[in-house]
DNA sequence: CCATTACGGCAGTGTCGTTGACATAATATG
DNA sequence: CATATTATGTCAACGACACTGCCGTAATGG
């Protein structure tokens, strides 16, 4: 990589004695930037899931477990297909997974109302309790991170989140915002 | 846990008019934000990590590959154990990939100055050349989501993500960014 | 009636993580 | 110098979680 003069901590529109900066420094630092966000993201989401990985070993789950509690608790009556395109796996890996956690008596499967082939999931009380305790360890790590970092800060993480999400992710997190602030039943 | 009637996804606080805010609805809005983040963090990982994914499943490689590759580009001359740390794998799992990586030709070691009994890794020429294709893949999403979010909510991603990870995580952060600023060689 | 859909299941495979035990060389310390 | 301790390698075995491919069944819908 060619010279940096490196300014300190210049964000792209700092814009001081700018002809100083080279081309060449200006695309460094945005290469820079770009990896310390690769290792945000790792290690965010590396201590994120550990708290709850914890818990799940002694109960002998795992984070695969955890994922599909969580998505089925944000959707009650969610179908298996719905599930899967969530989560990006499968069938097969999903099933070893729901197999697991109906025969536990964590989740429910009723037959679809319109369409009976559906197995609609819900979590049980105990998957309930499971899931709530598996959340709370995230909550305090995470109202920790909010707290210290400020609404503001807040507001931006989530804007930049979503920005690094696809699409079809993008319009599940509307759905969900959606349902967060108007309680009204949604079709199914 | 209340019993919900468990009909579609009724919401506990209806959120009428502002001053009948309850104490209990404030938290189940400071809640639902929390599992709205929770959302975020595995859509966002789930897709920034699926990019480069592509790229190496072509190769036989998988995302443990990709995070040595990361590690080592950013550190060169780190020694196993401080990638181990970095990782949080054991040194099995780590042996396997870098045993991969060093036999294809993607990284090189070489015995300390000081101490020989350490490994320092460093990529070669070809290794760099993968790194950065993965990390091209990577950049072009995080670019896109940086711009439409702008730098005040950049900014705030940093720091509600800084937060999120534990304490030496943030050291070595720390460290990363004061690397990228003043370039300067470190002892080592 | 027939294609499609939503699901269940089996067999086999691969990646990536784990534990535990043991070996070796270099360094640090008494 | 003898002896820890450290940094690392290695082997065997195992577990979690993902994959592919293929087949089966039942319900839906044109």
């Amino acid at each position: 990589m060619s010279d940096r003069k490196a300014e300190p901590s210049s964000r792209p529109a700092a814009a001081p004695p700018a002809d100083t900066k080279t081309l060449a420094s200006l695309l460094f630092l945005r290469e820079e930037e770009m990896r310390l966000a690769q290792d945000l993201l790792f290690f965010a989401y590396r201590d994120f899931t550990c708290v709850a990985d914890r818990v799940l070993s002694e109960l002998g789950l795992g984070r695969a477990h955890h994922r599909a509690l969580h998505f089925i608790g944000r959707n009650p009556g969610i179908s298996v297909s719905e599930l899967l395109a969530i989560l990006r796996i499968t069938k097969q890996s999903l099933a070893r997974v729901l197999s697991t956690l109906v025969g536990r008596g964590y989740v429910t499967q009723t037959p679809g109302r319109s369409d009976r082939r559906q197995r609609r999931l819900s979590l049980t009380q105990a998957g309930a309790g499971l899931e709530r305790q598996l959340f709370e360890r995230q909550r305090e790590r995470l109202a920790g991170a909010y707290r210290e970092a400020g609404g503001t800060a807040v507001e931006g993480f989530r804007r930049v989140m979503r920005g690094i999400m696809e699409h079809d992710a993008r319009a599940y997190m509307d759905g969900a915002e959606r349902e967060a602030h108007e309680p009204r039943a949604r079709p199914a």
